[in-house]
DNA sequence: AGATTGACTGCAT
DNA sequence: CATGCAGCCAATC
């Protein structure tokens, strides 16, 4: 295989790499990816097609919470994350020490 | 080619 | 504990 899916593909491949009622935080991605800071995984999700078999939904931020607005497209993110098995507190964060993506070796 | 923005993070005040 | 500032890299204007 190549080094070089393109910038995008390598952060979708290592979201996608991220197991079901976890979740983990943009520099968490951009750490394991090793190739860019927590801003373009954030645009790379942004620029993600509607019907992506990508799990988005599993980035958030380093406070462990949705990103975009409550207003916005993240209610829905996080009802998708309740539906995975993940809780959120009533400040709308998620137990990072618990949920936390470790990383895809481990 | 230069400036601006963006689903961010961490430290300092 | 809330706010501000600087660093980061890529895409867009």
């Amino acid at each position: 295989m190549t080094d070089n899916y393109g910038l995008y593909e390598r952060i979708y491949r290592i979201v996608h790499l991220i197991p079901a009622g976890t979740v983990a935080t943009y520099g968490q991605i951009a750490g394991i990816v090793g190739c860019c800071s927590p801003r373009q995984v954030g645009y790379a999700l942004a620029v993600l097609p509607h019907g992506s078999d990508v799990p988005w939904q599993r980035v958030i931020n380093a406070r462990g919470e949705i990103s975009l607005n409550p207003n916005g497209s993240g209610a829905f993110q996080r009802e998708i994350l309740e539906r995975e098995g993940v809780r959120f507190n009533e400040g709308g964060q998620t137990d990072l020490n618990k949920f936390g993506w470790h990383g895809p070796l481990c």
